[in-house]
DNA sequence: TTGTAATCGTTACAAATTTCACGATTTTTA
DNA sequence: TAAAAATCGTGAAATTTGTAACGATTACAA
């Protein structure tokens, strides 16, 4: 299996979101050049990405939908549910409880956690939240893969501790501090300051 | 003024991040080898970002932190506060509105727009939530930069169609979906399936 | 059946980014 | 005062990433 380069994983991921919804509407077949127009990438690249997957594609006609978007999928999305667990039940901790796009995709929240006793014993969008202290046993319990961390920065080390010391190997964290981790547990950091100031910066250049 | 290499900008934005939280602890000193340490990127990669704004550090010592942060605000924070508008307020949007991050840095959001007339003339931590018909004319009245894109992906497009016929130049969009958007709008997109999926996929290698 | 147009896949090339190596500078200490 | 230690800054090398060019392939039309 050829090694996939660092940065056409997540355009990976959104080939198979546009496929999917190309799919919805009933297409058959897809060429780089219009995958290109949608996702603002340049068609070369798409055809490059795709090669590493196989010969897949057909001259004249491009890519079958269906038939890309299985082939990107046994590279990209795993067999089984990706189990996720998520710390912090505020407002951005319920968000992510409430967000739809999990469902399509095998991303489940198995369960929340909170400090916080008013928000403890709830349910929210079906998922239990549970008080911390019972995150080791919760997690181990029921094979999850992935935490978040949701909380106010100034806890974001702790929440990331217990993870670690649960067994979790890849962490996304939504606080705004930069976590201290072993070597082999993954992290992304999503830091909305970060994003916009980016986007910003983006515009005046 | 020298060109900024586009991937050394949220790095410095990181930096101002890590020197902020310094600073509040009372440092005033701080190596490139600390900084890696805490942000884990490396030593020379930090020297090197900051090479591009001057030459700031001392040998022995390494930058003085509040010197340090006010060279880099210089070049990646604007002089005034960043007005931002927000399109949706279900409950990512609420979690934006509500984003405790944003009052430290110069990033205010002037205004919430949503189709559901149960949700609008509610004023959310302190911001009002307008009908989205009333749109332009809020945004045009308000000197706006950045639009926020909240709202469920089928209606993605119509949202960005709209903040551009307002004259926004950048986009953040939460929507699963690939905008169509003019040349001269930057965007940044932020798909919670991509992040996660790829996070998952980091961890498998 | 042959030619043509569209599109893929791939090799070579270019650009951007990161890493390396090391000289230069400054503080501390003997 | 001279030597040692720590750290910066930077040009060059290495790596990664993206782009261009173009031959190969296929469907379709004449």
């Amino acid at each position: 299996m050829k090694k996939i380069s660092r940065r056409t994983i997540p355009r990976t991921l959104l080939y198979l979101r546009t496929l999917e919804s190309l799919i919805k509407e009933g297409r058959y077949t897809v060429s780089s050049g219009e995958l290109a127009r949608i996702t603002g990438l340049t068609d070369v690249q798409i055809r490059k990405d795709i090669s590493n997957f196989g010969r897949v594609g057909t001259p004249r006609i491009g890519y079958k939908t269906r038939e890309l978007k299985n082939i990107l999928k046994d590279y990209v999305l795993p067999e089984n549910i990706i189990r996720m667990v998520l710390f912090g039940a505020g407002s951005l901790g319920t968000a992510i409880l409430k967000y739809p796009g999990f469902r399509k995709q095998r991303l489940k929240i198995s369960a929340a956690f909170d400090k916080d006793k008013r928000k403890t014993g709830k349910t929210i969008n079906g998922v239990k939240v549970y008080p911390v202290e019972r995150a080791p046993e919760v997690i181990r319990k029921s094979r999850v893969d992935i935490g978040i961390i949701a909380v106010p920065s100034e806890h974001g080390q702790e929440v990331a501790d217990l993870m670690v010391g649960s067994g979790l190997k890849g962490i996304v964290n939504f606080a705004p501090v930069s976590l201290n981790l072993p070597e082999n547990v993954s992290a992304r950091d999503i830091d909305l300051s970060i994003e916009f100031l980016a986007l910003y910066c983006d515009t005046r250049m």
